[in-house]
DNA sequence: TTAAAATACTTACCTGGGTAACTATAGCGG
DNA sequence: CCGCTATAGTTACCCAGGTAAGTATTTTAA
């Protein structure tokens, strides 16, 4: 019974990164990586730890991320007054391409809901918030 | 919206993943081997295919999660008549080891969900399944 | 019967996330 | 001021899962 819960949760998961990566493979991009482009342009600039800290990942995952993102040309780091920090913020081709990208992942997301109706969506967002905040 | 939807299913994914690793490691295994042991205690002997195809797992994953059960020496891969295929079973070792496992992994369950209702638990349940068979 | 297609598994290489250990800078207490 | 500790980020190395390409065997079809 709760393994059916484990399981199906830990499938669920798989199929979304993975329908969100083929979405964005036109681009070039990977779904870690827009879920830091995309909090970049909704918060502007933010330091690796806010980023990491935000996205609930460790520190050396955000470093790939980043290195990769500044390596396509999309974010670049920029050098705190505290000489520890970096600022990540957004690169002008960057933001030129967001909207593009936005609207892959969005036409993306609706396919994968196009059948489950919203108030089962809210139910569902709302079951794992609860349980999610208990975890942490 | 739809958004934070897709966000806390891949948090709580992480999370839950972190933890049964946790629990596990006294045993020197990890999520993935302990989904693969709970299989074939169950169901017995199974090819490779129908172990990925039960998990939902591609066939390269799956191959090395059986490489590092059988170094471990709590799988054994046996050639079918199929010279193709290789049945894999628990070994008399796994199957003696079998029970703590089991326990730690329902310990583990337990603390997850100790303040996460049954109605809420089966509620998620449902929605996640019915969900999933949409994407499939 | 034998050449081509399908199948089971493996190998190599990629992203994603984790820990441990390291570097460099910042902040403090003596 | 100086040394200790804390912090930001990086590096190296794990596991988990994905695709592409390769190997060996079986099936199929000419």
């Amino acid at each position: 019974m709760t393994h059916e819960l484990f399981h199906t949760l830990h499938q669920l998961s798989r199929q979304l990164t993975n329908r969100l990566n083929d979405a964005l493979k036109p681009f070039g991009l990977y779904s870690a990586q827009w879920s830091v482009l995309f909090v970049l342009h909704t918060k502007g600039s933010l330091t690796q730890k806010e980023l990491s800290e935000y996205l609930f990942v460790e520190a050396p995952p955000m470093t790939r991320t980043i290195q990769r993102l500044v390596k396509q040309g999309y974010v670049k780091q920029i050098p705190g007054k505290d000489k520890r920090e970096k600022y990540i913020q957004l690169t002008e081709e960057a933001v030129k391409e967001f909207p593009k990208w936005e609207h892959a992942v969005t036409q993306c997301n609706q396919t994968l809901l196009k059948n489950f109706p919203e108030s089962s969506q809210l139910e569902l967002t709302n079951l794992q918030s609860v349980w999610l905040k208990q975890l942490l």
